[in-house]
RNA sequence: GGGCGAAUAGCUCAGCCGGUUCAGAGCGCCUGCCUUACACGCAGGAUGUCGGGGGUUCGAAUCCCUCUUCGCCCACCA
């Protein structure tokens, strides 16, 4: 790997070729040897899935957590696959037979069920193949697909023994159905939204002619399947009427009026159609009262045979209409308000959720969840961020029954078998397939309906790992560790997995739940296909390399806050990330060129180790900073502050290894002055703690960058590369101090250039006076660098007085004069130096007011007041300083 | 309707348990530089009554209350 490197960064021609590398080497398997291991479960993207934001945002999160334990030397195991999303994969090979102009029951169920097969084994898991382009260091060797035979299995093991035990059972309920889907949904997949709907005010015609009870409806077309008017026991608007029968319009039947404690007499009339086949509030008072139960909408949402002839077929929003009217004309519509409230909407399609009858297969979930909400109680399981906790609580608390049938055919069919024969009656889960019945010996037929996606999601943390079998994995790698996600299926799939973990494996699957933000707009909307707001993540990588895309990421996003993205403008959220990658590049490009072969040890009892009193004061800060900077990237990584990381490492590299250090050492490299050898060790010793530190955010530059430090073995990766650990030389307070004053004093000089217009080439002279100790140590030791960087003819260290010239004050009270001789602009220096001091006399002041209050003296702690004391030295220090300067300007009036 | 969170430079965000990081970063902006690692760069600079109002405290961007505005979760007022 000794070819010259082009002086940009090129991600396209480097990214891939060295993921194929770190394939070939197998480093991303779990080994299963070491003591300590790291396991993530992948939440399995969709089959049909194509790599968006969310994902890129997500895989990253894991990819950086899984990197970063591998290299403390954890066997780690991230574990991909992909879920065959049973709802939407089937909408998708529906939509394409729409196009042959085919429908599902066209082909029959074993034909579609082949076919789907067929698009997903052809278009495979193209998502995949994507996330390892973004760098995704999973273990490919263990891949799943939730329909897979073993998984399969488990999923069937799961059914029978819940069945078993009592905790599946089948009932006739009120559902979320959708009428596009013609399936039933869970609670979850009903998203509630608020919508803009109205409050229609009906009466209806009291059967004795006295007169009629108004009903405030917003949805008015169930009044064709209304079978009673409830009202509040006590509200005595309506006592009178209690037991009535009235003529409900339309329909030509009768419904009596009833008493119900659900009702609130405040809303509305006070008085409530109930509908029972249609609305789960009535769906209760229907039981109560057992009234009958008229479902009046086909499968489609379509007006039913149940219905009046001149509604049947219609769609149940033109009914809504026709019925509005019908009241209209026979002057019974009282009233119509505007109302804002929650509907239901399909999680997949977005149609309005269908309340509807029909027998569904259930999972009792209170004895699941007791469990799972005491092992949260119980502080094993956490959440970041914490306040997540509190909605994991609430749900388990408020659970319902889980309901788990879908009348779809791409999925795992529930095994559950009828038999035949009337007279038999024989029921059961079974987990193998029965030909015939066991009781009577008739023929059996099976459930036809499907299972959840999620039901077999939740299982996953096992189920992928082998069970029910006892494998060497499921040994090894249950339960895991993290796992990383979008809140938005916390209970879809988070919590679930904890029930599922508790009841079948015994233990929860995972200790830790990061759940992380959203990706956005600018205008804050979430990203999608529909709003056209996305950002497609290839053409990101595409165009910035994968590291940029992961650092824009990975810094953008604060642990509990969405990451926010410009879709109009990539320059400006991935530009930072290439420049980064960018800027790494080169520093490695000048690092590598001028090392020329093996470097000396900086540690260790290895010949020819660096001495510490080799060292000079550069070396021992950008020492110290470089052990500051493992100390701070370990912990953000360790607190899921990778934004925090990010920034530290990102300043670390560009701002103090690049601009200060590099700088410092050019003349040792360049022969000019002695110590090339110490500088060069410490450099590429540096440089390799920053790549190792940077290589869970930015793996593929630090990689490439890596692997061309010398004498590494050409198998070497830097993903399996030690964990930095702190320094034993640093920290060295000392170290930071003088140098921070060769940085202020170059710094205060190159102010004085600009603001004077000094040409950029032409050198000029400085003489620093008033130096504390640390100071006059600092600026002997750093001599040739602070000439150098600041492009000075010569550094006096001594008296400056006589001279006239533009002056510097720095911390410790020193000050830098630049003499300017004619150049100089009395009036400006004047100008300059009094804001200054004025700014200082107004810190002082403040200062004095503070050390002078009693109260705080007292009160404060010592250590407080003392630093304060300190502070206020400094600042008369320095205002004296440039008082004395002011004066000998002549500038004091 | 219940619960929770956020409001800090033009933009995206740090600022953890109250006292210096005299309020920071990146991007953007202004000035000058193609200085032999990098113009995806270097150097220098400007920018904020820390959402409004009250309170606690010797001291508040940081704690409490309140208002305003946004966001999230939950919810069978039809």
């Amino acid at each position: 790997m000794s070819t010259p490197l082009a002086p940009q960064y090129d991600p396209a021609n480097i990214e891939a070729p060295l993921y194929h590398w770190w394939m070939e080497h197998r480093l991303f398997e779990a080994s299963g040897a070491g003591s300590e291991r790291f396991v993530i479960m992948m939440p399995p993207p969709n089959v049909t899935a194509n790599l968006h934001m969310g994902h890129g945002l997500n895989n990253t999160i894991q990819d950086v957590l899984v990197r970063f334990e591998r290299m403390r030397g954890k066997d780690t195991l991230w574990l991909p696959g992909t879920d065959h999303a049973g709802i939407a994969t089937q909408n998708v090979v529906e939509k394409l037979l729409a196009r042959e102009g085919k429908t599902r029951f066209d082909l029959g169920r074993e034909a579609f069920v082949e076919r789907v097969w067929e698009y997903v084994d052809r278009t495979g898991a193209t998502i995949l193949d994507q996330l390892k382009a973004i760098g995704s260091s999973c273990d490919w060797s263990r891949t799943y697909f939730t329909l897979d035979e073993d998984l399969s299995r488990a999923v069937r093991e799961v059914f029978v023994r819940l069945y078993e035990k009592g905790l599946i059972y089948r009932g006739h309920y009120l559902i979320n159905w959708c009428p596009r889907c013609l399936t039933a949904l869970s609670n979850e997949e009903a998203e509630k939204e608020e919508v803009d709907g109205h409050l229609w005010h009906l009466r209806y015609p009291l059967a004795d002619g006295s007169g009629h009870i108004t009903v405030a409806t917003t949805r008015p077309e169930t009044m064709l399947g209304d079978t009673a008017i409830a009202v509040h026991p006590h509200d005595e608007r309506y006592t009178a009427l209690l037991g009535k029968l009235v003529d409900l319009p339309l329909t030509g039947r009768q419904i009596p009026i009833i008493a119900d404690g659900g009702i609130d007499p405040a809303f509305g009339s006070g008085a409530v159609k109930v509908t029972p086949a249609h609305d789960p509030l009535d769906f209760d008072i229907g039981k109560r009262h057992s009234l009958p139960s008229i479902d009046i909408f086909t499968p489609e949402a379509r007006v039913s045979d149940a219905a009046p002839d001149a509604f049947r077929g219609l769609d149940r929003f033109d009914a809504r209409k026709r019925v509005v009217q019908a009241f209209k004309d026979l002057g019974l519509l009282e009233k119509v308000e505007n109302h804002r409230h929650a509907v239901g909407h399909c999680y997949r399609c977005e149609t309005i959720i269908e309340p509807r009858l029909s027998d569904q297969w259930f999972v009792r979930m209170e004895p699941l969840a007791r469990p799972a909400l005491a092992a949260y109680r119980k502080g094993k399981l956490r959440f970041i961020p914490e306040r997540r906790g509190d909605e994991y609580a609430q749900w388990m608390e408020n659970i319902r029954d889980w309901c788990i049938s879908r009348q779809l055919w791409w999925g795992h069919r529930i095994p559950v078998f009828y038999c035949e024969a009337s007279s038999c009656g024989f029921v059961a889960a079974s987990r193998t397939d029965l030909a015939q019945c066991p009781a009577c010996g008739g023929t059996v037929r099976q459930d036809e309906d499907v299972l959840d996606t999620w039901f077999s999601s939740w299982l996953v943390p096992f189920s992928s790992l082998g069970w029910p079998e006892e494998t060497a994995d499921l040994r090894a790698y249950y339960p895991g560790n993290t796992l990383v996600t979008a809140p938005e299926i916390l209970f879809f799939w988070v919590a679930r997995m904890v029930m599922a973990g508790l009841e079948f494996m015994g233990e929860i699957p995972f200790d830790t739940v990061y759940l992380h933000g959203t990706v956005r707009d600018t205008q804050h909307r979430k990203m999608s296909k529909s709003l056209g707001n996305g950002i497609d993540p290839l053409e990101v990588v595409e165009r910035y390399g994968a590291d940029a895309l992961r650092y824009t990421v990975v810094s953008g996003m604060a642990v509990g806050t969405d990451l926010i993205l410009d879709p109009a403008d990539l320059e400006s959220s991935f530009a930072a990330g290439r420049n980064f990658a960018n800027k790494l590049w080169n520093a490695g490009r000048f690092i590598l060129g001028n090392l020329g072969g093996p470097v000396r040890p900086l540690a260790g009892d290895r010949p020819g180790v660096v001495r510490k009193d080799e060292l000079s004061l550069a070396d021992r800060w950008i020492i110290a900073r470089c052990d500051a900077t493992v100390i701070a990237a370990t912990e953000a990584y360790e607190r899921y502050r990778f934004n925090d990381a990010a920034s530290a490492l990102y300043h670390f590299i560009w701002s103090d290894l690049a601009d200060w250090y590099i700088e410092q050492i050019k003349p040792r490299l360049y022969g000019d002055v002695e110590g090339g050898d110490v500088a060069r060790a410490v450099v590429a010793s540096t440089f390799d703690v920053a790549l190792r530190l940077l290589h869970p955010i930015m793996p593929f530059v630090t990689e490439s960058l890596w692997q061309r430090l010398p004498a590494r073995p050409p198998d070497a990766s830097i993903s399996r590369a030690p964990w930095p650990r702190p320094d034993r030389r640093a920290p060295d307070p000392l170290a930071l101090r003088e140098f921070g004053l060769v940085q202020e004093l170059v710094s205060g000089i190159r102010s004085i250039r600009a603001d004077y217009g000094v040409q950029p080439g032409q050198p000029i002279r400085a003489v620093v006076s008033g130096m504390s100790r640390v100071a006059s140590r600092a600026f002997k030791a750093e001599h040739v660098t602070i000439t150098r960087l600041a492009k000075l003819s010569s550094l006096e260290l001594g008296d400056t007085s006589g001279e006239t010239g533009a002056t510097a004050v720095l911390s410790d009270g020193s000050s830098a004069l630049v003499p300017l001789g004619d150049a100089i602009d009395l009036e400006r220096e004047c100008e300059r130096l009094q804001g200054e001091h004025d700014r200082l006399e107004e810190l002082i002041e403040n200062q004095n007011g503070k050390l002078a209050n009693q109260q705080f003296v007292s009160r404060a702690p010592a250590a407080v007041v003392e630093r304060e004391r300190q502070k206020l030295s400094d600042w008369r220090e320095q205002a004296d300083v440039l008082r004395a300067k002011l004066g000998r300007l002549g500038c004091l009036k």
